[in-house]
DNA sequence: AATGCGTGGGA
DNA sequence: TTCCCAAGCAT
């Protein structure tokens, strides 16, 4: 991917041309017209977040990135400090047990994120000197790194000009530039064309224009009631000119809960993050009735190496 | 490519 | 109250 954006930018700077599929109005001179409206909002508007500020180190930014996967700012916060207080490099959390790592996560959800970054920062100690690496192709070879995360840390602890694609940007462009409320279930071939065409070429430029595009979508361009009245680049959105049509492609994916081996699973997880010592099964037992699927979550939990069992009636973190 | 994977807050 | 969804990843 990285290799692709280069060679669009190199084509773009080239010929000197925009060529794409974008609106015309989005160039300037041959410059994107979104750029300095959004990079102004930003600055007034963005949030003090402490994986932002300029002594954030290259593992506070990954760590925030990983606790961020599928969780909102505001529970990440307080988990994020309390991680860089005991494991400030990724040689401290790697030299704890997993089941440290779980049990500080708390309830951020999805614990397997906690394993995946404990698994990382192993690798970073075994493979990379114990430094956060900071290509993206290196990136990405870490467990728990896809597609995002490895552009946001390249992109936000390192400085490079790689396009940052994650939800908000994704509903941003839709919006602005394709008209729609919303984009669809996976990243298609035409998010990245927009992205890497408005991808300012200047690396540093680039970070900040993809951070003020991800918090304008999450502050201002939300998935629900949007406040375009805040919005800087209101008068440029498709979506809006349209006259705000309604969403009217596939459902989109929702999550049912309720009864669910993922309620289950954390039930179960929440029971053993809370004791220090090995839980006894009729504590479990007790949190889920239903002994098939309670036998068969304790199964999948000791599969993903989540739990572990200690003796034929105990249950522990790993 | 479709599905499974936690949790809690806001509309 | 119910529903929606929040900086995705792995299989």
């Amino acid at each position: 991917m990285s290799a692709v954006g280069a060679a669009v930018r190199a084509i773009r700077a080239h010929d000197g041309s925009r060529c794409g599929e974008l609106p015309p109005w989005c160039w300037d001179g041959g410059v994107n017209a979104l750029l300095d409206p959004i990079l102004r909002w930003y600055d007034a508007h963005a949030r003090d977040l402490p994986w932002r500020r300029p002594e954030a180190s290259a593992w506070s930014v990954m760590v925030s990135e990983f606790m961020l996967q599928q969780t909102p700012v505001a529970r990440v916060l307080p988990v994020h400090a309390a991680w860089l207080e005991r494991w400030p490099s990724p040689a401290d959390l790697a030299a704890e047990t997993t089941g440290e790592a779980v049990r500080l996560w708390g309830r951020l959800g999805y614990p397997r994120r906690a394993l995946r970054l404990h698994a990382a920062a192993t690798a970073i100690v075994a493979d990379h000197d114990g430094e956060v690496p900071s290509s993206y192709d290196a990136l990405r070879e870490l467990p728990g790194v896809g597609d995002y995360t490895a552009s946001a840390i390249a992109a936000f602890a390192f400085g490079q000009a790689l396009p940052v694609l994650d939800t908000n940007v994704r509903r941003v462009h839709q919006r602005v530039l394709r008209g729609t409320e919303f984009p669809s279930d996976s990243v298609r071939a035409h998010e990245r064309r927009d992205a890497e065409q408005l991808l300012p070429d200047d690396p540093a430029t680039a970070a900040s224009w993809s951070v003020a595009v991800m918090e304008l979508g999450a502050l201002v361009c939300t998935a629900r009631t949007p406040a375009c009245e805040e919005c800087p680049i209101a008068g440029q959105c498709s979506w809006r000119a349209a006259g705000y049509p309604a969403y009217d492609g596939p459902p989109r994916r929702g999550q049912a809960w309720d009864g669910t081996d993922r309620q289950c699973r954390g039930r179960i997880m929440a029971v053993l993050r809370g004791s220090d010592e090995p839980v006894h099964a009729t504590r479990i037992e007790a949190v889920w009735p239903d002994a098939e699927q309670r036998e068969r979550c304790l199964a999948s939990l000791t599969h993903d190496r989540l739990v572990v069992q200690v003796s034929p009636t105990t249950w522990a973190l790993p």
